[in-house]
DNA sequence: CTTATTTATTGATATTTATCAAAAAATATT
DNA sequence: AATATTTTTTGATAAATATCAATAAATAAG
């Protein structure tokens, strides 16, 4: 039998659950695509970008935008998974893991400080397309609809980082790691079996504990069957369970 | 004589400051004023605008956003102080405290789901200008000018909460109250010496803290010299040191 | 002005979480 | 394949922080 641990519950250590209609506050909301902004745009319109476009691709570990450094593209990948972080001075924290069909550094198109606010790397093969900022702020000014599309995908950036606020403050541990889980099941894999190309480090980056913790908390999660682990490999034994740590934890 | 304590600093147990060129992250990012946008409208656009317009007063307590409402106004603070955050199922968290010539609700201008993300409180009395979301949009569709400064202002919002997300993963209790009061010393009031318009609960879901845990570390700023307080009233002693807090706590 | 109620403060204590250290496992290198 | 190196895991421990409880102070109500 589960149990959540809960702070200072007198009349039994461990918590249990018990049936209540809270809101559940999850990072773990849907990630959308960006593709269908460019369905918005004319032939012409398309042609600038088109004229100002590098395609590359990245490998494992490389660095496709670095924090601090002058935000001179606005990059879209076509295909791959990738990591963005913030880079403090002791710390570094997984924002979110973005998958094929994304715009980054969107977050940087006017703003005073000219600079990226994040680092993203690579966490597989990445295939994107780097757009001239100028270029692509001369489409925005030209189309409208384009333009509302993008402030869509900021907007919802914002809505999930609201989110991760409130995870970060409120969740102890153990919901923060059940609820990573379920984020990587859900929405970077889609589905209860997967492998993950991080390693337990960032992890814990992702979770925003220590890896020792973070670590501790997944055995323990295995020991009550909840999931099954091997390396990287992971696999979702009782997904109700996680839910609830997740939301009660 | 003042000390930081560090984690487990092995030689000493407290950590000396050191002069060291870190990045320093501070919650305490300028805020930008709003009103500039409006000067980007025209005639007819403007005409729009006040057309779909209620001005309303609010006194101190007063809700103007509540989180999980419809989202159908962009809400103009023409004056007056309000506090805005997320309420999570146990927690609340302060994520910011604006000033006049704001907008709020701009996050939820295009978005699927269609509810404000967060609650707004009045800190005192505030007057303020309802738009009409369905006629705001109309104004972004016809005013690109306007629509890239609108862009610029949720950009910088995000740009705040990377830095609010970091601080609140990084910094120690005595940091994140540090970098509060700098923060309200700095950008909401503007001197060395003001009146909060929020209680020890308050202070606390803007530090992320308990309660207890925030009074206590006033209590012991005031001890070392660093603040004068008398209820609400705060006066900075000690900027330099509290800024040494913020970075190295 | 006195009493009731809320808010702020202090102290004691428990829990959570990070850190340190060392071993085990996995991966890379020769 | 053997060795070196890195990553992962485990155990012990310390520090940070939250909670509980009780008191003091401030504010509101009668």
């Amino acid at each position: 039998m589960i149990f959540i641990k809960k702070y200072y519950d007198k009349s039994q250590q461990y918590f249990i659950f018990t049936e209540t209609t809270r809101d559940y506050m999850s990072n773990c909301i849907k990630d959308i695509t960006h593709n269908e902004a460019f369905e918005l745009l004319t032939e012409s319109e398309l042609l600038i970008l088109k004229n100002n476009k590098t395609s590359i691709k990245y490998d494992k570990g490389e660095v496709l935008i670095k924090q601090g450094t002058l935000s001179n593209s606005i990059i879209f990948v076509k295909k791959g998974i990738s990591k963005i972080y913030i880079e403090g001075s002791q710390k570094k924290i997984i924002l979110t893991i973005k998958r094929d069909n994304n715009f980054l550094g969107l977050s940087s198109l006017y703003t005073e400080d000219k600079t990226y606010q994040y680092t993203v790397t690579a966490l597989e093969k990445c295939k994107v397309e780097l757009y001239d900022k100028t270029a692509f702020k001369e489409v925005l000014k030209k189309n409208v609809a384009f333009s509302n599309e993008i402030i869509k995908y900021i907007n919802h950036n914002t809505s999930r980082f609201y989110k991760r606020l409130l995870c970060i403050t409120e969740k102890n541990s153990r919901g923060k790691v059940a609820d990573m889980i379920l984020c990587l099941s859900n929405h970077i894999f889609g589905c209860l079996e997967f492998t993950i190309p991080l390693s337990r480090q960032e992890l814990a980056e992702f979770a925003g504990l220590s890896m020792e913790n973070t670590i501790r908390i997944l055995k323990e999660f295995e020991a009550d069957k909840l999931i099954k682990l091997k390396g990287k490999s992971f696999k979702i034994k009782n997904k109700t369970m996680l839910e609830r740590i997740s939301e009660f934890g």
